[in-house]
DNA sequence: CGAGCCGTTGAGGGGATTCAAGCTCAGTGG
DNA sequence: CCACTGAGCTTGAATCCCCTCAACGGCTCG
């Protein structure tokens, strides 16, 4: 599936304060609401809030409520559900450019725990102000079927590459997924080893023997907390081997 | 997630065959189409085709281009990815009033292989179809967007599911979920122990083993070919047995 | 009737879990 | 300053679950 174009709302010369920090969005590249007209426009920047998240900060819980959606700007979010027991499982993770809480717009509560990893800058959209523009509009709906279709091959793809095979592949797998968010510094974020866990379905000791072993073959740098450098080719090869042999 | 209203087109009193076809389709609940004037009406049931596949038929291929939607009437469908190497895993099952290929109203290809698991009865709707109703119409999209999140819940609570935890605990979920499948004569369909071993991750000789020792325990009775009768009550026992100790 | 597919069962080995102990490191308070 | 503490990570040893390899029986079909 091709990259899809970010949701962000922008247009130049703009006077609102909102409107300018759209249209400065670094991470904007097709107008979803281009086809608005200005007083629209005006209306829509003052109901955007753009937020910042320290990792770790649930961004909505499972069963509320959807009353915005979220545009992705930076950093990584987890989804998870969890059963009255306390069992955990990580079910799919978000990046840069992802559309979130999409349930929200239709007037449903929110299917999962979204957990920021790193940390994360959101822009909060609220529901109201997509129902207002989706009357009439024609770009809006097919902008955002593409988001959840986009969603749904992720949620697919999760079962078929990081619930499938033995735990050292699973591992592998994710490393080659979590290095598409690699940061500025060229790191990767790297979950707590309870979280691998909880994405994998392997026990905290199982992730940390693994984690350790990629270490001493040279796979992985660790850059605690969280973080680690990876060598691409390495992980590669490792992972040709580990899924050939 | 609530059942979703089933896709289905239907007007009473029309005279085109195809019209009268889907005016008496048993799983119509709601009219996508309600909106829509007599012309359009009698055009669509032109294009609307029914039918009827043997277990075992791929819908569509992965990879190729989308050209319709179907709304799956009656039968089980599997979705499948597999790699270069031919392993192979099942990532998601449809079942009655699901909507399934929905990547076509995006002009994008398939991102599955559907495959026929029972006998199924399908209305396949092109493209098209939906491309030209959706001009100017704004209940579509939203029922279609209720589709799209109703997939992405499933594929993510195959995850949670179907992904988790020790293989015996597995296959009773798995054999639960089934259930909502049950059949006019009160039957599963029980997939080969192959497939089995798509959708849990396990090989088929553990499938096999597994499956032999609930029919021993009086959760399954076999009656192949692909067909069971299950003991819910004895099943939730089992489920909770292995879930709580 | 032999060929092939599917399902079943057994024996053995390996990979992951379980249980347990010790480590590092940051924060806290004596 | 430094022992104390607790959370997160690592490592070891024993166990067990599941996989691998293998053989066999039932069934359909050419």
């Amino acid at each position: 599936m091709p990259p899809l174009p970010v949701i962000a709302l922008y247009r130049q010369g703009e006077r609102h304060p909102q409107a300018q920090a759209c249209a400065a969005c670094e991470v904007r590249s097709t107008a979803l609401f281009g086809a608005l007209d200005d007083a629209a426009l005006d209306r829509i920047h003052t109901h955007i809030a753009s937020l910042t998240l320290e990792p770790e900060t649930t961004v909505y819980d499972r069963g509320t409520a959807g009353l915005a959606v979220y545009t992705l700007r930076s950093g990584v979010v987890r989804f998870e559900r969890s059963n009255a027991r306390g069992d955990r499982r990580i079910v799919r993770l978000a990046g840069r450019g992802d559309l979130i809480g999409q349930e929200a717009l239709l007037q449903r509560p929110y299917t999962d725990e979204a957990v920021a990893c790193t940390p994360v800058q959101l822009c909060r959209i609220p529901r109201t102000l997509i129902d207002e523009l989706t009357r009439g509009e024609n770009t809006l709906p097919r902008a955002l079927m593409m988001r959840w279709q986009s969603a749904l091959d992720a949620a697919e793809a999760w079962v078929f590459d990081l619930s499938t095979g033995p735990a050292r592949l699973r591992l592998l797998r994710l490393l080659r997924r979590l290095a598409e968010h690699t940061d500025e510094a060229g790191l990767i974020w790297l979950p707590r080893r309870e979280d691998i866990g909880a994405m994998l379905d392997m026990t905290v000791e199982t992730a940390s023997r693994l984690v350790s072993t990629l270490r001493r073959e040279g796979v992985l740098e660790l850059l605690p907390p969280r973080h680690a450098r990876l060598d691409l080719a390495a992980l590669e090869a490792a992972t040709r081997r580990a899924d050939e042999g």
